[in-house]
DNA sequence: CAAAATAATCCAAACGTTTGCATTTTTTTC
DNA sequence: GAAAAAAATGCAAACGTTTGGATTATTTTG
C-alpha cells in the first residue's frame, strides 16, 4: 500500500507537505499541491485513515445504535442519518442491541473504543436509565438521541411529537364514536410511550371520558403480546385501541379477527408507525406516520451543527380502514408511500 | 483517557508489558498479568483500537454493502452476519449503494481505507461487472460476496437456490392450472435473476409449455415497475405471473386489483422474497423464503472460516392465497413467521 | 556455587498520519 | 541590492499500540 511518505520520496520533498497539499492546506504552494494530487493519483494513494484517526485523536465515524435494524422504522432513520453523513464526509458504524441493556453498554464501550465522533442512540426497552451511559460517554463524545431518550443525558435530542399524536389519533377514535378505547402502552421505561399515553389520557379526558387503568396493557410491543393484550381488552368490553407500536396492533388484529370481531365496524384501532404493511393488510391499519427518515436527517444535522436542543418531529396521522367506521373522503394510500423510500 | 502508559507507569512497569500482559502473552508473569488487569479495571482502562489496527495493519472491522438497508431480506442478512461477526469479537460499518455503480465503488475505497478485515457485498442493480471491484480491492481483502455475485470474481459466496427456487414456484403455477405465465424478471445484469429466469423456463419447458419472451418483463424491481409490468402482463393474455422480486410483485397486484382481476381465480402470483408484508395483505402472497438470515449468518461463517467455495442456501416456497386455487391442506401464516426475526 | 537454561521484562522501532515550530526560499520594500 | 516580510517547506514529535530482539532476573543443573 503506498503511503504520503512514498509519494514525499517520488517527488523529493517531504511527507509533510505531501500531507499538507492533499489537505488542501494554504501552506502549500499551487504548484506542488497538483504535482503531489498528480502523483497520488499516479501511484494509486488511499490515505489511510485509521493512522489519522490516531494522530488526530478522533474519527470520521459515527456510531448508530438502534435496537433492531429490520424494523422499517429504525432502518428508515439510519438511512436518513446516512444520507446526511455521507455528505459530510463521515461513515456509520451500526450497532443492534437487540433491545437488551447489556447489549446497549457493550456498544457503547465498542464505539468509543473506536473514538466515534458521535453517537446516535434510541435506547433498548432493556436500558432503563441514563447512569451508565453518562458513565461511558462522557464529555469527549457527542450523543444525539432519538426516539427513545433519556431527558436528563445533555445533547441534543429528536423525537416525535409523542403526546400530540396520540392525542389526534385517540381523539379520531373517540369521533367515530368508539365509546371503551384501551391501549397497548409498550414500556413505560421509555419516555416515548409514556408521552403517547398521557396524549391517550388528555384526548379521553377533553372528551369528558373516563381514564380506566384497567384499559391500559403495558409491556406491549411485538406481535405476541399485542395477541395476549386485544384478547384481555376484548374480555373488558373495550371496543377500540391505540396501540403505542405497529406489531402490537398486527397482532392485536390477529386476535380480533380471529375471535370474529368486525374491524372497523365493531372495533376500530390506530397505532404509532407507519411501517409498510400497515397500508397492505386488511383491513389496513390506521397510523401515526413518524417520519424516521426526517428524524435521522435531523440527528446527523444536530450532531454535524452541534446542537443541544431538542427537537420535536410532528407525527401524521394517515387514517386506513382499522378505525374508519364513519366514511368520510376517500385516503390515497399511494400518496403516502410516496413520502418515504419504502416501496424501492 | 488513560493509556497502557499510564499504567505502566502506575505499576512501575513499561507499556510492552502492559500489552502483552492484557493481550493473555505467555511472556508475563502470572502475577503482573492480575495486578496489570486489576490496574486497568481500576483506572478505567478501554484499549484504543484506532492505535492497535494502526500498529496492526488491520482492523477488527468487518464492511457489509447492500443495495438497500431497509429491505428486510438485507437487514435480515446484515442481521445474520452480525450476530456471528460480533460472536467473534468483529464489528460491522454498513454502506448502502441505493444500486448504484458509483456508490458502490466509493463504498469500496471508503472499507478499504478503514483496512476493514473482510468486505461483504451484495451488489447493485447498476453494478455490471467485476473489474473495478477486483482492483480496487487486491489480494489484501478478503471479499465475500451474496445473493448478487460476480462469478468470476474470486473468494467466498453465498447464494440462494435461485433456478431451483423459480423452478419450483413455475412448477407450482402450473400445476394450479395457469396456462399462459410470464415473469417480472428483474435485471439481467445480476446473476441471480438470470438464474431465476432460467429456472422460470426450465419449468416451463419441462411441462411442455413454450418459453415466450414477450411474457418476460425485463428491469423490474420496485413497486412501480411491477404495476407497469402487470399492465402489459395483462394485455399479453397472461393468466400467471413468477416474480423475482417482492416489491414487484406488490405492484403488480396493485394493478391487477384496479383493472377488476380476480386473484387467485383469474390470475396466479408467486414471488421471490417473503418479505413481512407478503403474508399480510390481501391476497396474500405465496413467496419463495430465501432464509436471508441464514445467508448473512454463512457469509459471515465464510470469512471466519476462510473458505473460497459457493455455497447455496435452498429456498423454501410459501404457497398464499395469490397462487392457491386448488384448495389443499391448510396453511399457517404463523408458524412461517416463527422462522424469522420479522414480528419482533 | 558457578554456569547454563529459562522466564520475565525492557528497549526501541514501527504503523502512517498530522502539526507546531524552525528553517529555508521567495517576494516585497525602500 | 540589502534588509524585512511573507511564503513555502522541512524537521521532529506525537497519537497508543504491538512486537522482535536485547537485557535482566530467576530458576535449574552438574
Amino acid at each position: 500500500m503506498v503511503t504520503i511518505t512514498d509519494i514525499a520520496r517520488a517527488l523529493g520533498i517531504t511527507p509533510s507537505t505531501v500531507s499538507r497539499a492533499l489537505a488542501g492546506s494554504p501552506r502549500v504552494k499551487e504548484k506542488t499541491r497538483i504535482a503531489v494530487e498528480r502523483k497520488a493519483l499516479e501511484m494509486g494513494y488511499e490515505r489511510n485513515v485509521v493512522a489519522a484517526n490516531l494522530r488526530k485523536g478522533q474519527s470520521h465515524i459515527v456510531g448508530i445504535i438502534v435496537p433492531r435494524i429490520h424494523r422499517e422504522f429504525f432502518s428508515n432513520i439510519i438511512g436518513g442519518a446516512e444520507s446526511v453523513l455521507n455528505q459530510a464526509g463521515y461513515n456509520v458504524l451500526i450497532c443492534q442491541t437487540m433491545e437488551s441493556k447489556d447489549s446497549e453498554i457493550k456498544a457503547l464501550k465498542t464505539l468509543r473504543n473506536y473514538r466515534v465522533a458521535a453517537v446516535l442512540i434510541s435506547h433498548a426497552i432493556g436500558s432503563t436509565d441514563s447512569r451508565d451511559i453518562k458513565e461511558i460517554i462522557g464529555k469527549d463524545i457527542p450523543i444525539i438521541q432519538f426516539d427513545r431518550v433519556y431527558p436528563d443525558l445533555p445533547g441534543a435530542k429528536v423525537v416525535g411529537a409523542n403526546c400530540d399524536g396520540a392525542y389526534f389519533a385517540t381523539k379520531h377514535l373517540i369521533q367515530q364514536g368508539y365509546k371503551r378505547i384501551g391501549t397497548l402502552a409498550g414500556y413505560m421505561s421509555s419516555l416515548a410511550f409514556v408521552e403517547r399515553l398521557a396524549g391517550y389520557r388528555l384526548a379521553l379526558e377533553s372528551a369528558g371520558l373516563p381514564y380506566d387503568n384497567s384499559l391500559v396493557f403495558y409491556d406491549t410491543l411485538v406481535r405476541d403480546q399485542g395477541y395476549e393484550a386485544a384478547k384481555k381488552a376484548l374480555a373488558s368490553g373495550c371496543d377500540a385501541l391505540f396501540s403505542a407500536g405497529a406489531f402490537s396492533a398486527l397482532g392485536a388484529v390477529d386476535y380480533l379477527k380471529e375471535a370474529g370481531v368486525r374491524i372497523p365496524e365493531d372495533f376500530g384501532i390506530v397505532c404509532t408507525s407507519n411501517e409498510g404493511f400497515t397500508s397492505l393488510m386488511t383491513p389496513s391499519l390506521s397510523t401515526l406516520e413518524q417520519h424516521p427518515f426526517e428524524m435521522g436527517q435531523a440527528a446527523a444535522k444536530a450532531f454535524l451543527e452541534n446542537r443541544a436542543d431538542t427537537q420535536v418531529i410532528p407525527m401524521e396521522l394517515h387514517i386506513r380502514q382499522s378505525s374508519q367506521r364513519i366514511q368520510q373522503e376517500e385516503f390515497s394510500c399511494n400518496h403516502l408511500l410516496n413520502n418515504n423510500q419504502w416501496q424501492k
